[in-house]
RNA sequence: GUGGGUAUAGCGCAGUUGGUUAGCGCGCCAGAUUGUGGCUCUGGAGGCCAAGGGUUCGAAUCCCUUUAUCCACCCCA
């Protein structure tokens, strides 16, 4: 038990953990090219931030979070996501003060508390953008564009967007009316959790996954057809700046997401088994519901980690590898110990990337060991290197060895 | 929370209808004329057969419980 790590949880290292790395930097680079800057907020925030952002009826509040009292007595929760501590961050540190639009980004760990599977943990990580303070649908288009370039930077080809808008909260009123009067009629024929899902959140019918009930919802008024001037005109003037841009999507009117806090347009960038690689929206409500003093509108996305490293190996995408080991210094007998080190030493300093002998191995099985690790040359110092000032550079791929003064060898490796 | 599969060496797997000291491949370590890798050969280390309980003369193998893991539902990244 002591070795082994909490259910839903995963230790990262080794090739996934480079991996990350890469996508972590590729993600890095992307935002500083749109002008996003990076906030950390802290793993757990006040309870009570959640059940306001996320939503009371939601499942992930409901059911999944990870909540305790600290020694303080406060009701403490790990996030869940994203999204509500960088608004909670933005409010608090009145950002809201400084010229609009706000731009963020985060890596951040999100914990629920839910039944493994494939892509799915209990603690999971995500990059996210939030864009505040601007209703424009370019505000949509801009995280939407960021995305898209991302995925395709990361060489994934099975990724398409899907775009719904679910409307604000006047038309949500008329429409789930209009839903519920429609669910009514055929509640005998529906599933026993989307007969819940009628008095908790009727607009989660929707994306029922059970046979019968898709073919009921089909029937079923969609939020697009409840739009009121407003969200309509914005959802269309979303669309042609898309297809100005060339940004291939989809109305796809089954996308509900499930956290409250959406309003107008949600999307989700999904492969062609319909499994689900990040999803974003327009957040109007959510700084108001955070802060009654405030009514800032704002746009945003979660991409998952492993969502990404899932994607990666299903579609047998490689990213760049891990640097190559540029000399290997074999160590011949403890007379040569230190200067042999001290070489090393010297050789990391001038910027190259140095593997040396920690084991007291035998030469041969040095070679064997730089040969394991990829190194792209090979010395080996020993006393009579050291005495004689020289020493012989292996390239280990064609085998070639050329001698060179030993107190030459920084600038020889620098130089090829 | 619900349902199904799985659990044997670091990794991937065998293990016959319960029957002696539990095997194989890869990996690891060492050696094959003493200071030079990749191929080959030889040897070695490494397992409370997930944990706990039961049936039996005898259990990796059958039964029960627990835990983990994978997959699906729910939900989501």
């Amino acid at each position: 038990m002591i070795t082994q790590r909490p259910k839903g949880t995963q230790d990262w290292y080794g090739k996934n953990m480079h991996i990350r790395t890469v996508i972590e930097k590729k993600a890095r680079e992307l935002c500083k090219r749109y002008n996003i800057h990076e906030v950390i907020t802290p793993v757990f925030e006040h309870t009570v931030l959640f059940q306001r952002g996320v939503g009371e009826t939601t499942d992930v509040v409901q059911k999944e979070m990870y909540t305790f009292n600290d020694k303080g007595d406060r009701s403490i929760t790990l996030k869940p996501e994203g999204t509500a501590g960088a608004m909670r961050a933005y409010l608090e540190n009145n950002m809201y003060a400084e010229s609009q639009p706000t731009k963020l980004f985060y890596v951040t760990p999100a914990f629920r508390y839910e039944q493994p599977q494939s892509g799915r943990l209990r603690q999971h990580h995500q990059f996210g953008v939030e864009f505040v303070g601007s209703k424009s649908p370019l505000a949509e288009v801009e995280i939407i564009t960021l995305l898209n370039t991302f995925i395709n930077d990361l060489g994934l080809k099975d990724a398409k967007l899907h775009i719904n808008s679910i409307g604000c909260a006047n038309c949500r009123k008329t429409y789930n009316n209009a839903l519920l009067d429609f669910l009514k009629k055929h509640e005998s024929e529906l599933c026993e959790t989307c007969r819940e899902r009628m008095q908790k959140n009727p607009l989660r019918v929707i994306d029922c996954k059970v046979p019968s009930c898709k073919e009921i919802v089909e029937k079923a008024p969609r939020t697009i057809e409840y739009l009121d001037e407003e969200c309509k005109e914005h959802f269309e003037e979303l669309q042609s700046l898309l297809t100005a841009l060339n940004i291939p999507f989809e109305i796809d009117t089954g996308i509900v997401r499930g956290l409250d806090y959406y309003t107008k347009t949600v999307f989700e960038f999904v492969n062609s088994e319909g499994f689900t690689l990040c999803g974003g929206g327009r957040y109007d409500g959510l700084i108001h519901e955070i802060d009654e003093k405030q009514d800032i509108p704002s746009v945003g996305f979660g991409i998952g980690l492993e969502r990404i490293l899932y994607f990666l190996e299903k579609e047998g995408v490689e990213l760049e590898k891990e640097p190559d080991i540029d000399l290997y210094v074999g160590i011949l007998g403890k007379e040569a110990k230190i200067e042999a080190y001290k070489i090393v030493k010297k050789l990391r300093d001038a910027g190259l990337v140095v593997e040396t002998d920690y084991m007291d191995r035998s030469v041969k099985a040095q070679m064997k060991y730089a040969n394991k690790i990829g190194a792209l040359k090979t010395i080996i110092i020993g006393e009579n290197e050291i005495k004689e000032d020289k020493v012989t550079i292996k390239d280990m791929a064609n085998h070639e060895q050329t001698e060179v003064k030993l107190s030459d060898i920084v600038n020889v490796m620098l130089n090829n």
